[in-house]
DNA sequence: CGGGACGTTGACTCAAATCAATAACCGTGG
DNA sequence: CCACGGTTATTGATTTGAGTCAACGTCCCG
């Protein structure tokens, strides 16, 4: 089972994706997109240059692989965004990840054979395409790569455990305003403004993603808008009150106090009582 | 208050790297533990016989490495369980996972020079310890180490992705499920007994896992048991219906008659009727 | 224009957080 | 040995946040 087929690559060109024969780049693009430019020696640099790799077009709406299917390569976004996700058999799609520029996909299927998650785009998108089977041979020829491939792969298993984080707050407006902050470093990594971005999934694909109801999501955004820490407009969100909203999205426990302190002014959006005495699970103290 | 269980173990540097030197074993003996004997040529394994690596014993209760500590190394669990953590300012520890043999420690703190997370023993542990600065170095010599690197962490990033999906279940009953089938699969593929086995961690801690408030996870456990699903016995579980169990873990929104008619009666949740009514929280199509 | 997807808001209900009390366990030390 | 404080586990009572059902408005696309 473990894979003893290390064939050499050459022989067969990348067949990849549906048959949709876009583009062509080099793997140096790739590194250097990655923000890599130290190819050590320039003899490493020509032989990235002489790696081609496969650029893919991904148009909005379309998936890039679906679950369950025969997974055969990896991918790093170019440009637009993904979601992954995964569907149960009642139709439900639990999100995992929105992923940008320089982001890895498919990385949790290098481990099996097959997609445990899908990714489909939400916006036009473009990826790198790195079949499985020459993942040796480019590790060997550019060192930069399999570094960057790790440094990839460790960041997509340090946002999944920021989501774990956003979920495991109690109060759905705690989680929305981790997931606000989570997006807001993303854009700033990605050098947009970490202020005022525009959300491009729906309020379903948000509550999929911090584990609320698409009610309560909506709700959640008017209670931090109502609480002057943000500005909704639809998909268009501003980020009034920075620090007030880190330090609401800190608050496992009694609101009162961070939020009280942070809004002193503008009371919370309380429902029939003064402060909400949202207190997480466990209980610390 | 800051810790109120673990020992006070102080908050200082823990005896990391340097302190203890325990035993040192080669790079052969960390792909024979990954069940990796393919080392595709003569040279290579040799190789990988003169790659010394340092193995590391870890008492039970102690870190191997604090959230926040400059992160040097990888580390290969050989025997024993850690649990992975985030502290909280406040105090409050969320669990993101339970290690086990074969599995990979700080994967994460790869693309960062701090780490983002923490990680204990549960019990008397021995770990593989792999200085990032000889990652390079030990990838080129052996390539098999390589794609046993990358598919540890992909494994990873699958376990967390898999612990999304357990505290994406709205009921508390759901999540247990979840969380004890999970950990039944990671006993089956360490060799362990799948129906059988021991809870190295406490109602605490499977709490702050499945992102519930701990009394909860306590009755979650007599409600399963009450369905004839599991036998619970302070931290000895047994599997009784795997298949109901499996069905029960799938639902995702729990029906008048799942569990509720189990624990007034004691019928097991029929599961027989695939279509129940039952729904997660946004529901799709 | 009508059907559909999306977003917001309201009313109602209930599952789970919270608060609280008890029992079992453990290492410690008198 | 047993008493003692500490931690863990279970169970009960109470409250409430959020899921659910439902109505409504908007926008877009055919």
């Amino acid at each position: 089972m473990n894979p003893p087929n290390q064939a050499p690559v050459s022989a067969t060109p990348p067949p990849i994706g549906q048959g949709a024969i876009p583009g062509r780049s080099s793997l140096a693009d790739l590194l250097h997109m990655l923000g890599n430019d130290t190819v050590n020696t320039p003899e490493t640099a020509k032989a990235a240059s002489r790696m081609v790799l496969c650029l893919r077009r991904v148009p909005a709406g379309d998936p890039l692989f679906h679950m369950g299917a025969p997974s055969d390569a990896l991918y790093f976004v170019c440009s637009g965004t993904f979601k992954i996700f995964r569907t149960d058999e009642d139709g439900y799609e639990q999100m995992l990840a929105f992923a940008g520029r320089q982001e890895v996909l498919a990385f949790d299927a290098l481990c099996m054979d097959t997609h445990p998650t899908a990714a489909t785009a939400l916006e036009d998108a473009t990826v790198y395409v790195i079949p499985k089977a020459e993942l040796p041979a480019l590790s060997r020829a550019v060192p930069a790569f399999e570094q960057e491939l790790r440094r990839a792969g460790s960041r997509a298993l340090t946002r999944t455990r920021e989501l774990v984080d956003v979920m495991a707050a109690v109060a759905s407006e705690v989680r929305l305003a981790r997931f606000l902050l989570q997006l807001s470093q993303q854009m700033a990594a990605s050098g947009q403004s970490p202020r005022r971005f525009h959300l491009r999934m729906g309020r379903r694909d948000i509550a999929s993603m911090v584990g609320v109801a698409h009610e309560t999501v909506s709700r959640s955004f008017t209670a931090l808008a109502v609480a002057r820490l943000i500005h909704v407009n639809d998909r268009d969100v501003e980020i009034l009150d920075m620090e007030g909203l880190q330090a609401y999205s800190r608050s496992t426990r009694r609101t009162a106090d961070d939020l009280g302190a942070a809004s002193a002014r503008h009371p919370l959006p309380q429902r029939g009582g003064a402060g909400k005495p949202a207190r997480l699970h466990p209980v610390a103290a």
